[in-house]
DNA sequence: CAAAATAACTTTAAGCTTGAAGTTTTTTGG
DNA sequence: CCAAAAAACTTCAAGCTTAAAGTTATTTTG
């Protein structure tokens, strides 16, 4: 390892610039895929990192915290639909989550009183306990990984990923 | 939709900012987390798209595209091992998808003659075909998606996340 | 009001992914 | 050379994820 490439996710390095061009894309659209593949290298490495100690240190997965997270703020609950909403997942994977969290009492659910297909999700005082656990290690690990990033970059970066996401935004809107 | 939160995968926006920090994480890690969500929120609007995309018009996935963007390159095929190493994939879960694809067609499979526990794979004529198609209209998607940054941020983007990769290879490096 | 449409899930089939355990083959040490 | 260790997968159990189909409840329409 050369320890600096980001040589993975489909597009290897090489395959950018290589002479395999493709007949049908004239445009030389290499800039945006090595943006592209440093973007997924950086993201994927961290997740990975999440992951692995969430299941080393708290016996859990991010879907789970993902989805206790959403329901900390909520004191009241949450439908399940909206859940899925906000977590840009599908209301089965909710549903499968919901079930397990439910199983090992960290969540607790009810169904609507006005409305009997609605169901009403929420943290248990155990499965908050629990979340806030994780939570100040999960931003332990961050800081830790991010830490090493001038403050200057770090709002360069906030600011230059907005504009990202306004691309993409804008991207899927207008092809969607 | 107010079209501008980062709220999702665990932490929502108002978390880290809320007033349920939690007693043990004394440092204010704000910053960086919401860095974090950011950079999540964009792979995965990304990554969704062309997952989307090569299901509706390629009928293929992601991890497959992925595999067969390694081959690309290896006129003469890689060992597996290798493939697994440069994705940053288990083992177990290659040798599923080069028995899909090998069955497929999509791929070759072959006992190293020097060494019976290694297999060397490699794409097929048709498979390479296919790939050439995909990987056009996935440069094409990339494109579409980033097009709207201008040049100048797209250089920023990569230094910065070039400096990013270098903190978080850093924490690895000492905290693995 | 009854039929049709819509909503909010739930279930299912299929595929991805991992860690751990198991198999076969090669290399090492004595 | 032979037993032990290491390598390179393969298999397995478990969990995540989605699209599509199915169920039940509510709202709209004629």
């Amino acid at each position: 390892m050369t320890g600096d490439e980001d040589d993975r996710k489909g597009i290897a390095a090489e395959w950018v610039d290589g002479e395999t061009k493709v007949l049908e894309a004239p445009g030389d659209h290499g800039a945006e895929l090595r943006l592209w593949l440093r973007l997924l290298t950086c993201t994927t490495l961290v997740e990975t990192e999440v992951r692995r100690r969430l299941r080393e240190e708290f016996d859990s997965t991010l879907p789970r915290f993902d989805l206790m997270a959403q329901l900390e703020r909520a004191r009241d609950g949450m439908v399940l639909g909206e859940v899925s909403k906000r977590m840009m997942v599908s209301p089965g994977n909710i549903s499968v989550l919901v079930e397990r969290l439910a199983e090992s009492g960290h969540i607790s659910r009810t169904t609507s009183p006005t409305d009997r297909r609605v169901q009403i999700i929420a943290l248990t005082p155990f499965g908050r306990a629990e979340f806030e656990k994780m939570a100040a290690a999960h931003a332990d690990w961050i800081a830790d990984l991010f830490g090493r990033l001038e403050a200057a970059d770090s709002t360069v970066l906030m600011d230059e990923l907005a504009r990202l996401k306004g691309s993409i935004v804008a991207s899927l809107a207008r092809g969607g």
